[in-house]
DNA sequence: TGCATACTTTGACAACCGTCAATATACAAC
DNA sequence: GTTGTATATTGACGGTTGTCAAAGTATGCA
């Protein structure tokens, strides 16, 4: 007996356009300081995290932080609004979407 | 206006641990050609794919496959069935669950 | 035993990654 | 401008990754 699944699966193969468009925001995710960094991020919710508050709960140096940031940004899994000298960070919407497509597809 | 969610965020942040056994999950799916590899295997369903059928459609030599499927399999994500000299790949049924349950939180 | 087929392992290579110290940039207050 | 704080960039380091050719292992069959 097959397992039951919410959806059918879709039709056709994975394209390679699709799935190198894909994978990069796997790995994004594919680090463990930056699966906590997007949680951290995504518990903010709308109001953002200033990146300042990153650093000590995650255990490593400001720049590793914000080069793990700018990952996440690339992959378009968060984004930054400044206020003075603060960067306020919170996770884009609906970026995990496509993920979530793959998972049911 | 915050976005809808379907599951309210959990109530403590991700723990060291727990990033450290999700991370290889989506590390196994951060390169394009294991995405559409595992598409492959899914798509055969629990009659499984012979690894042979494997190589044409992704542009990549025997042993370069192979590897990818040995990544695919060390995260858990597809086993192997051997049958004579044949080996059949299909996947580890919720095998995506830690996947879903991140996008959740 | 020998041969053929299916797959894995090894070894090599360039490219990429996570990390930090040092340095640079941006902004605010004075 | 100067000084101080917040964040980004650079440069370097060891470690990992994707890839293939070559060689090795496993199974089936004659």
């Amino acid at each position: 007996m097959t397992a039951a699944r919410a959806l059918p699966l879709s039709h056709r193969p994975l394209t390679n356009p699709q799935s190198a468009a894909l994978a990069p925001v796997f790995a994004a995710l594919s680090d463990p300081v930056r699966l906590r960094l997007f949680d951290l991020v995504r518990r903010a919710g709308s109001a953002g995290v200033c990146s300042c508050d990153l650093t000590a709960p995650l255990e490593r140096s400001q720049p590793t932080i914000s080069h793990h940031l700018k990952v996440l940004r690339d992959a378009g899994l968060v984004q930054a609004r400044r206020d003075g000298t603060w960067l306020w960070y919170s996770v884009v919407e609906e970026s995990l979407s496509s993920v979530q497509a793959f998972i049911l597809r």
